[in-house]
DNA sequence: CAGTGGTCTAGACCACACC
DNA sequence: GTGTGGTCTAGACCACTGT
């Protein structure tokens, strides 16, 4: 009846559940609590502490434990429901969902996704000079036709085996893409420490069969299939980064992709 | 100084700017407010009403005018920003971005795709029937293996051209999918009709060469590349609904697909 | 009925960008 | 400084689920 809290029953419920011991906040951080709290139950979870279909303690619980508000504790439980990893239903609770492959792939890219993969990738640098843009080119940059751009043509190598050719533009005003930096890591990971914030893409993946010259380059028999990928990559302010066309050995490469209900 | 608000300085707040007029929400609706307000932004912004590139009013504005909390209309932002229709900087304000093409793909079918397209889809049921589930299905919807599930193959065509060939394994619990009902429109659509809320989904998209048998059915030439994909589509409670391995002709489809960064 | 998540409010303080 | 979005709090009421 009385809106007082209960005064301690039984044991400190900061250290009653399972799940606060690990959960511990620094306030003094700059990363906002809510996404503390969300890491924390990610490790709780992929660590396997909390049993795939298991309740987790209820929000009000949570942020009485962790000593938050229920709006905090919940923005990070919202943050797991998106990233598919709890299910929430009202008059129920919260449970923990079967765990999947979980790749997040959204904004990563082929040297990150083979990294990921336990292969080591290796980059050969085929090209990287500046030239005018095609129509294609100059859409996806949105600058005029014939504008110079600079173009970077790698080849994508896992276990020793070539796995893509990878032809890049972006504008001339990029900068920090040497030859020996690109074949020493990722073009995102070079744009990233550049300061630029990758936000968004749009890609198209097709398929087709090599040329003589794309199946001896990827080490493929003659008019094998490819996997063909076109993107345009958008920093946080909506402007275009860099628009690559993609071909993919299609024996060694495929894309795998987490989806999400929109809403 | 005074915390006191300013009694009516010159206009009314509520008729103020361009943008509330069209914004009035219903507080009766059972839609929450936050999502009233952020569809009526879309529209604005969607109709031109608010040009890309332009501000738009700033929280503490935008709550006073619709009479809403400032974390309600916050929410609503939020949500544009996730579509990626508008950016926020902390210190300048919330800006309408350049429209892009804007397909949000995510959850939606081949079906969905086509029909979108403006091209009006038929399909033909070539098989449905029960089979026993091989090792790829039964892992694939978490039963044991050989147990009876629904198979559904159909050819999809568009403007009269075969497209796809799609290959679905359901569990038998599943109702609603007769060969009829399958004929006139999308199975994601009658999984939905059935109260299925379908969440998430993990894919899997490469490309081989075609079989003689294929080639002749999506009337392409012999050994032409094909776009596949193997897609598990789960629902809300994490439980796998549907397991397809699909094939598309590569010189009529593509994936086309729109990412946001996930942090 | 009690317990859960879903929504909403009215404040507060902070970090950052621009003038 | 001033104004912006980013974060956080401490409540409130409601809708839904299960008993």
């Amino acid at each position: 009846m009385s809106p007082v809290q209960i005064p301690e029953a039984r044991t400190d419920p900061a250290t009653a559940g399972p799940i606060p011991r690990a959960l511990a906040v620094d306030r003094t951080s700059p990363i906002p609590l809510w996404y503390q709290v969300a890491r924390g139950l990610q490790e709780l979870i992929e660590g396997g502490t909390v049993a795939p279909g298991s309740h987790l303690d209820n929000e009000i619980l949570l942020s009485r434990q962790l000593k938050l508000s229920r709006p905090t504790v919940r923005r990070a439980m919202e943050h797991l429901v998106d990233q598919g990893l709890i299910v929430r239903q009202r008059g129920v609770g919260t449970r923990v969902v079967q765990q999947k492959v979980r790749r997040p792939m959204a904004l990563t890219s082929l040297y990150d996704d083979l990294r990921a993969g336990g292969q080591e990738p290796t980059t050969t640098v085929l090209a990287h000079d500046l030239v005018g843009a095609d129509t294609a080119v100059a859409l996806a940059l949105e600058v005029p036709v014939d504008t110079e751009v600079l173009r970077i043509e790698r080849l994508r190598s896992a276990a020793g085996n070539p796995v893509a050719r990878l032809t890049n533009y972006l504008p001339r005003t990029v900068e920090g893409l040497s030859a020996t930096a690109l074949e020493s890591g990722g073009l995102y990971e070079l744009l990233r420490a550049q300061g630029i914030v990758l936000h968004a893409a749009t890609q198209t993946v097709g398929a087709r069969r090599a040329s003589a010259a794309e199946a001896r380059l990827l080490e493929e028999t003659r008019g094998a299939a490819l996997l063909t990928m076109r993107r345009t990559t958008f920093d946080d302010h909506g402007r275009p980064v860099e628009y690559g066309q993609h071909i993919y050995a299609a024996t060694r490469y495929v894309f795998q992709t987490q989806l999400v209900a929109p809403f």
